[in-house]
DNA sequence: ACCACAATGATCGTATACGATTTCATACAT
DNA sequence: ATGTATGAAATCGTATACGATCATTGTGGT
């Protein structure tokens, strides 16, 4: 079945829009769009519509839409929200990784490691979706998982700035990748997996924090302590 | 100024699906709403794909949209989400909430006491959700109180069931919550804090799940250890 | 030179219209 | 009786049209 035009359209605008093709700011004006996607405006108006309830548009009554721009605060709330529920997730997950993922995992890892030496931070930040994506796929919860989602999506339109600001973060990145990977190797409890996997994003999250130049504490959640 | 009519659309079926009035299953068709709501039908549509983005609402291409309806699986994924966040938010908002505060959640949760012997659910799970949204509100991360605000909105059409089919769990639940003030007002640190409060809705979610039938194993996550 | 205000243009919000698709009932064949 | 094809009715998806609203530019007054 064909797609709706609004389906399209949506599609179409979402990966211009995470892929930086329409930057922040960008104005999105429904008839140009329209005629640009070939279709009338209403499907459109629809598209951008959904794309603002996901938050990659911001969209003002009777002015219009724009590609909704990620200050600083919201990406450090998205990201310590994406914290907490890829922390849950890869802990509920832990049970029920098999041994070849965790395998594939540890071989994304050493991958990642080799990115480091070649300094391919675009590399490096797809390798570390990967891994992250392959270690929580297994949650048995679809909704967390949905959540989780959606907050990388809102993220990617802001280029990860991870690997080049912050020297030396991830080199530590990939160490804490193998200690999490041996804890669930040696089938370690759930709330020490959280800890660890919370642990990771958090400090990212705070090398960030460092570089900006803002206080970690209103932010940074301390994880939750090993049995 | 006055709301669009959008807007007004969005407003009323929300509040027509949380209240009741429109059951799961029921049918919303895009031309007797218009006609009931005084406008045409396109910002209906737009009021009910904005209802389906929230999950209030199922949307089949062609077919039309029916007022969601919440099965057992997808009640308890959304529930467990929210003892993650809920849990988070508290841990979050701990260091922020006043003295005052505090007081006026231990006089609900007193209040909460009262409704136990005049059993009176409806007012109970009202208080409820007045007791959490007063410890979670000081929590400066926005973006996790939004999810928790719409993962609320989407129980709220189905009945909340806990305390007139789980006998018992009302009254731990008062207790449950005194033993979280008390970790709030002698300042524990926020590993405790989120252990307790996840814990807390955990009890909750695992009370239902015993009445469902259903193995707590797959769906419940081991609260994090205290210090 | 600066501010208040009016006219203009761009854009949005919504009504209406109609073709497209699905569903349901009916009739027919097996 | 059951299953399948056919038609009509209901409903959705989208195009087009136009009034409403907002940003902006130009004009006059101080």
């Amino acid at each position: 079945m064909t797609p709706s035009k609004s389906e399209q359209a949506y599609e179409l605008l979402q990966s211009k829009i995470v892929s930086g093709d329409y930057s922040p700011g960008y104005r999105l004006v429904l008839s140009s769009l329209a005629a640009e996607l070939g279709c009338s405006v209403v499907p459109v108006r629809e598209a951008i519509r959904r794309l603002e309830a996901e938050g990659l548009v911001s969209f003002e009554r009777n002015v219009g839409a724009t590609v909704a721009s990620v200050d600083a605060t919201l990406y450090l709330n998205t990201m310590q929200t994406l914290s907490i529920l890829e922390g849950a997730a890869t802990a509920l997950a832990a049970p029920l990784i098999s041994d070849e993922t965790l395998a594939e995992a540890r071989r994304l890892n050493r991958e990642m490691e080799a990115c480091l030496a070649d300094f391919d931070p675009d590399r490096f930040s797809r390798l570390n979706i990967a891994f992250h994506e392959l270690l929580y796929g297994s949650c048995p919860n679809p909704h967390i998982l949905d959540l989780v989602h959606r907050g990388w999506k809102r993220m990617r339109a802001m280029r990860s700035p991870t690997f080049s600001t912050v020297p030396g973060r991830a080199r530590n990145s990939v160490a804490e990748h193998d200690a999490l990977l041996d804890l669930l190797v040696s089938q370690a409890p759930s709330a020490a997996v959280e800890a660890a996997a919370r642990e990771h994003r958090t400090n990212t999250l705070n090398a960030y924090l460092a570089v900006a130049g803002l206080p970690p504490s209103t932010l940074t959640l301390p994880a939750a302590v090993h049995p």
